[in-house]
DNA sequence: TTCGTTTTTTATCATTTGTAAAATTTTTAT
DNA sequence: ATAAAAATTTTACAAATGATAAAAAACGAA
């Protein structure tokens, strides 16, 4: 995906601002199993996915829990560094070989006080990340784990392909075992 | 709690910016039992509580889902409506008489496009809700319903005083009769 | 206060989900 | 191609939660 149709699809800068923008932006690849954020630091960059498939993870008592998925056009970013310069709780593991265009948070953040389309860009991108993580809590608090999964399926069917059902069952707030089991009565 | 205060727990305006926003406001009041705002429209105001306790609910299956209680400080917003000019979802009743600022929609649009320090300003609004539902989000992914229960009484025990508790149990996302066992397993 | 309503708790039984371990299938490395 | 490792499914049993009904407690209006 390329990084124009990217920035459009949050907010349309007038081309002077969007080169202004684009200037701070490269580009970078690591590959399947990279991690590429980690948890409890400050994480001065973020990423536009340009290919690929990531994961956010938090390390609870032993266990891993996934809690979120990052594809083509999304955005990794821990939005506790980003937001309060505070250390970020997610793991960002590359689930396949990757590529990114990459920003960091400071050149941003200077940008934000000199340019007030790309301060209503940082506005939009933070509006319609908060709607996508309201919708997903509405959505985990009155929908069954098996409603879930077929939501799932129905509006993601490449992410059940590309990504192994333990991590979808945690995204899910399940055991593997119980995913299985929905599994199976479905078929 | 005065505007000031909540104005300034958003971003630090200059005071000529936050005198600007400052004239969009004014004030209003309305009994408990009162119903702010209503799904399956656009709504075009905004408020800020000033006093007293509100929830916002789903009606799902012919069951009320609370999925958010805002107290003084807090803001009251149709993100659907504010974000994307789209049909809210949420339903806002006053648990308590309540009074609010009021900021139209329209009116804070338009000072988004002229005034940078008020585009800066909506950008925190909105980054800073992000981490609250984001935080939400991963809490309820992995803490069972009691460890839930335990953090909410620990974080906002005013909030048990003053909200009853079929509210709360519908929160956490569990029936009141599960919610009831839970309290009396914890005592 | 007192009566009627609403809220909360308790009890019972059904269902869902979790844990642990084994069996099966798929993937990876040599 | 083969062996080893990893992922997925299945099974059995335990624990948590839901549904329903009824009792107890708390609240509110006259």
């Amino acid at each position: 995906m390329n990084l124009d149709k990217i920035i459009d699809a949050i907010f349309e800068l007038p081309e002077e601002s969007k080169n202004t923008l684009k200037e701070s932006i490269t580009e970078v690849a690591y590959p399947k199993g990279h991690i590429l954020l980690k948890a409890d630091k400050i994480e001065p960059t973020i990423y536009f996915i340009k290919k690929g498939i990531v994961r956010a993870f938090i390390n609870q008592s032993d266990k891993e829990i996934t809690f979120w998925f990052g594809r083509e056009g999304e955005t990794v970013i821990s939005m506790k560094s980003y937001v309060d310069n505070q250390n970020g709780y997610e793991n960002i593991e590359l689930l396949e070989d990757c590529e990114f265009y990459e920003l960091r948070k400071s050149d941003l953040q200077k940008l934000f006080e000199k340019d007030i389309n790309i301060a209503n860009f940082g506005r939009r991108f933070a509006e319609k990340e908060l709607i996508k993580t309201e919708e997903r809590l509405i959505h985990k608090q009155f929908k069954t784990a098996s409603e879930r999964y077929s939501s799932l399926l129905k509006d993601s069917p490449d992410l059940i392909q590309r990504v192994q059902l333990g991590h979808i069952a945690s995204y899910l707030g399940i055991t593997q075992v119980s995913l299985s089991r929905i599994r199976a009565t479905i078929r």
